[in-house]
DNA sequence: CTGCTAATGGAAACCGTTGTCAGATTCACC
DNA sequence: GGTGAATCTGACAACGGTTTCCATTAGCAG
């Protein structure tokens, strides 16, 4: 029976026309994939956690860029990509448990995710996008320090030194506030920590005193918490010459709340992200380039492949500062030559 | 053991704690998802079938709405979303057959796709989103023939005659070409058909002779595809005043030829759209907006709750006119009273 | 101390497939 | 007719859980 349906060379082309006759007159509706997953111990599908909400996660451009990649891998080698149920609110590690997948995609999730210890206490391989960074786990992600480097370096280049930051989130626990030093260095998020940390280096190398550098975070990643922050940042800091923000998102949001307030950018306020989304570069934006869809699929083939492997790997992708038209040398606000 | 996971109540806390802490000490993982499932019968996740390159999927804002949708009804239900891998090209039936899942929701697929068969082979309940209509399937969709009445309509009002279509794929076979009647009235994609149907209706009850009425096929949904369409359209029939298109992505490529042309929009061509994406509402587009994430919810929700329902339910959803800044009178060419 | 009931632990059946293996049948060929 | 290969048949043991059922024990009352 099973031969009829998994080896037609095994048989004579007869006997299986007759044996899959028998069985439509039967009624049987082939192999039940489940049982067959048990006994062939290969389930034929990649679980994606991401602990986000699901409406944000499609939402963002980088995101779905990564989802497209991670599901065009899987498209090629015929597995399905199972996306597991695991709001930020909902403890509900169950489904972690009751996804039967031959391993695990864990797409930027907090270093203390209860999902994440899930996945990881499933026997089967697990590969991170992103963050966080787990000794012994296969990872893929941009070079993060190195990205933010290059922005810094192009701000401090410009000129600006009174600048503010807008992040995402920095731990489960939502803060859309000015962010303290030691919620800064104590991040769950890797990526944002690191970020943080590598603007901090630059701009104290500059001669900048990190401390006085005002920090917004956003629990939620949206144009219009972009723009709230934006709006919290340049009332109680109004001398701001730029906004640095981790991602395009929130740096559209921000772009936005310039144009609210008059501000024109670059002459009065420069800006700049991190993604480099479609929409910020119709728009100009100066920006870091990932590549988001490389990323997907550059970690499903690693998923996909390991058991040919022994060693964890960490794979860095090329990232690419593109500068557009939203970054300029700051105004100089006090010039007596040019005043009466 | 089993009752330890599943059950706590059932047991004594003290052997439940002696049971775990073996069961820890031996490198146990915990109970084996497929092993459950099967014993179960509940494999607790939901089938996607989108027989689509995955590519084009993700880049269609309307896709990704459907699919945020699908994704948030399965979340609040704690399921999983399992995406099955199906290109267009691959017959590669068996990754539907492999498929653990409780159920399918089918995304916009032509009446003849070896995939769907397979899906309505197995024996779970089904949901069709769009296409095709199925006797006996649960079906959820907007009310095609009268949405693309509205615009009709709406040109018609405002004096248009000469018209041209550009319309998604017809058929599984690639024909990025003129299209003929029998075409039109054998395409296999229900929706396309019914929406071209819609238009002869509406244009012959004008006075508008549908055999006159060029239409324009494009295999792959992308902007670049709108333009090239467009422009096959137009170098072939440059009288034409309106151009309606059966998607919001066509309709911003046939904007983008119309610029390469010169021509303005609305003054010296019209343009319609459908779905009513987010791009499309920005930039003014005149099309007909569907709730495409209320379509996923309602698509998932209703396969969910299969089971206390006995008889096939089809849910049509309201769609909504919206008059944007790409529509207006044609331009009348021979106006001799106002010449000098 | 006996008898009954309730709680609890352990054993066995079952879910539906695949893989193996022994035995039966067919067929060709010497 | 005998031999060997090829093909087919049928039985059976996993796979790793859940569920049912039964035996054992504990608790308690008479």
């Amino acid at each position: 029976m099973s031969n009829a349906y998994n080896r037609p060379d095994q048989l004579s082309p007869e006997l299986r026309r007759r044996v899959l006759e028998t069985a439509r007159r039967l009624g049987y509706p082939g192999p039940d994939p489940v049982a067959r997953s048990l006994r062939t111990r290969r389930a034929g599908a990649v679980g994606l956690l991401l602990t986000e909400n699901l409406s944000y996660a499609f939402r963002d451009p980088a995101a779905v860029g990564v989802l497209e990649g991670l599901a065009l891998a899987c498209e090629d080698a015929g597995v399905g990509l199972h996306l597991v149920p695991a709001s930020p609110g909902r403890e509900d590690v169950a489904a972690v448990h009751r996804a039967g997948v031959d391993g695990f995609v864990v797409y930027s999730v907090p270093d203390d995710d209860p999902h994440l210890a899930a996945v990881l206490e499933r026997p089967v391989p697990t590969v991170i996008i992103d963050q966080p960074s787990i000794e012994g786990i296969d990872r893929v992600g941009p070079d993060d320090a190195a990205a933010v480097g290059k922005i810094a370096e192009h701000l401090v280049s410009l000129g600006h030194r009174q600048v503010g930051v807008i992040c995402m989130r920095l731990a489960r626990e939502r803060n859309d506030d000015f962010v303290s030093a030691t919620r800064q260095s104590g991040a769950h998020f890797h990526v944002q920590r690191t970020r943080l940390e590598a603007l901090a280096a630059a701009f104290s190398a500059a001669g900048v005193d990190w401390a006085g550098v005002p920090v917004v975070e956003r629990f939620d990643h949206t144009v219009d918490d972009g723009a709230s922050a934006a709006r919290q940042l340049l009332d109680a800091y109004p001398q701001i010459t730029a906004v640095i923000c981790t991602s395009d998102i929130l740096a559209l949001g921000t772009m936005a709340e310039a144009e609210r307030r008059g501000l024109r950018v670059p002459q009065d306020l420069t800006v700049t992200g991190f993604d480099g989304i479609a929409e910020a570069e119709r728009i100009g934006l100066t920006t870091v380039h990932q590549p988001v869809l490389e990323k997907g699929k550059t970690a499903g083939r690693l998923l996909l492949s390991s058991g040919e492997r022994s060693a964890p790997k960490t794979i860095t992708l090329p990232t690419e500062l593109r500068i557009g038209r939203t970054s300029a040398p700051p105004r100089t606000v006090e010039e007596p030559w040019f005043g009466g």
